[in-house]
DNA sequence: TTTTATTTTTAGATTTGACTAAATTTTATT
DNA sequence: AATAAAATTTAGTCAAATCTAAAAATAAAA
């Protein structure tokens, strides 16, 4: 079956939305997708029809299996885009977003074999963030956040949950990537901050709302 | 400006026609673009109040020096990312138009100029067709249909003017590819067919419609 | 130069995705 | 439990891009 641009961001959206809440209501959407409400309710009636919602009038509404398989095709899309711009084209982790937001609805599934084959099958997104194969499978890394982190045991940032430009500004100011070499050197009490030491860089200290974003494994 | 998908479609197509016509009409138009007379008429309004169309009713129409700057920037985008599914993804030049119409409507004007120096600035697509740079400059290449070529005197494929899958059909079963050598051995008064030799290959024979359409140039 | 044929445009309808405003349902609070 | 507040849906509009059918303009033929 075929998707329009906006239905796919539409499925996009629930796909995100239910990885944390398992439900999704109406306004949570609205607001993912920056519309109104109204606006809302007539999509998922659309897409209610091509089953790829389970959806009860007031009670909310989730992806069936189908949904979730649609779902993962386009985040897949997204993420080896976004692995390509970073990779081959050089642009900034932080650049690449909106114009992934545009890649990600090429119809092609051949493109798209040949450029994960290009890519050399990568299993992570420039931002730590998992790209699932063609069937859907998603690689596992087993992280946590750093804010859990014992004290001085070297890990390696392996994703930022939040991608906002702000969070990515700090992200920048403290040299702090995908990648890096990280030690969790002193946790502070009053205000839960932390004080941590990145490879070839100076002692520094970071925020728990900061910290907590950053996820991190042992090699 | 921005425009739609629609709006540069139609604007692409425009210029493609009136390269050949000069003036462009209604009819041609929606033939070009598989649609109706009366949608063409719809589209001719809303680009001509934007600017991009001089358009008399009844008369014609032809693209305004703005409107022809479009153009050139979606032919430009078209035949890089041909260039980019060819040369890097490993596709075959006849499987490429398809996916480039899609990808040629990717806005960001900082990813074109990446991939630009991401594919070593090349001047001329997968199909021969010169790629204009970022400031609608064409480049040319002095060539000549294999048609007028002298006897025996060795020549390079540099493009081919009809791109339909049969012709690209024909061209892969004569083994004649751009950048093929080849050299004209005997012309047939008969019916205008052509005896050549292809490279590595034993000689054939053409007929004059598939050589009208194979360009070549002096090495 | 009429008449006929072709081309082009207009008028009106349809679909998609969005909106506002009003109505309805659910949830929360006296 | 009754009422207020919040969330959600419906009803009705709108713009973009398409279409069909009919009208108007131009070109071709008798």
């Amino acid at each position: 079956m075929n998707f329009t641009v906006s239905e796919e961001n539409y499925i996009k959206s629930i796909y995100h939305l239910q990885q944390d809440t398992g439900i999704v209501n109406t306004n949570a959407l609205a607001a993912e997708m920056q519309t109104k409400a109204a606006s809302v309710t007539d999509m998922l009636k659309k897409l209610s029809a091509k089953k790829i919602l389970q959806y009860e009038k007031y009670k909310g509404f989730k992806l069936t299996d189908n949904g979730k398989k649609v779902a993962l095709t386009v985040v897949r899309k997204h993420r080896l885009w976004e692995y390509f711009l970073v990779e081959k084209l050089g642009f900034e982790w932080d650049k690449v977003h909106d114009i992934a937001e545009e890649l990600e609805h090429i119809s092609s599934s051949e493109l798209i074999e040949k450029l994960q084959r290009f890519l050399g099958n990568p299993s992570f997104d420039p931002h730590g963030d998992p790209i699932p194969d063609s069937n859907g499978k998603i690689p596992k890394l087993h992280q946590q956040s750093v804010t859990v982190l014992p004290l001085n045991k070297t890990a390696i940032v392996s994703s930022v949950s939040n991608q906002s430009p702000q969070m990515l500004e700090m992200l920048k100011h403290y040299s702090i990537a995908i990648g890096s070499s990280i030690k969790l050197l002193k946790r502070f009490e009053f205000d839960g901050s932390l004080q941590i030491k990145v490879l070839k860089q100076p002692a520094c200290i970071i925020s728990e709302q900061i910290a907590k974003n950053i996820f991190v494994h042992y090699d």
